[in-house]
DNA sequence: TACAAATGTAAATAAAACTTTACATAATGA
DNA sequence: TCATTATGTAAAGTTTTATTTACATTTGTA
């Protein structure tokens, strides 16, 4: 697993179309990043990130 | 100002081209982040900062 | 079970990141 | 001053991110 969006969906009891909203971006885009499809932008990052109320780092970054 | 690149990189001595080897992108590429004229990637993003020990929120996400 | 909501997935397209090449200008140092 | 190095900038082309549409499958729930 490379990145906790996922993870941390289920915490905050959010749909990836609930995400997508919060951040300005499209389900499937959500569905993409979650699945290591593609590496999202920063700004995105820091969007989840915030939202979540965790660093970009332990968002994307966690070992294993 | 939106990030502290060039900022970090006259604090470590390195020049665009230094920072851009040491990263894996070109020169051009160090150039365009840090004029903004583009957003890079979260891998990017965390590869500059792990290389500068601060923190993605930190090098992108400064006020002001 | 049956329906609705959520997720997985794909394909076409658009938009943006990134590379390569190239050159002009600015800064630095011998 | 002269030469070297660093930076600013641009344009063309490649690659990747992101959107939109669409549909199949899974999961939750009445």
């Amino acid at each position: 697993m490379k990145n906790l969006i996922r993870v941390e969906r289920a915490r905050h009891r959010l749909t990836q179309g609930d995400l997508a909203e919060k951040v300005g971006v499209s389900r499937q885009t959500i569905y993409a990043i979650e699945n290591n499809k593609f590496n999202p932008s920063v700004t995105l990052a820091i969007k989840m990130a915030r939202y979540f109320e965790v660093t970009v780092e332990y968002l994307f970054d966690s070992e294993e």
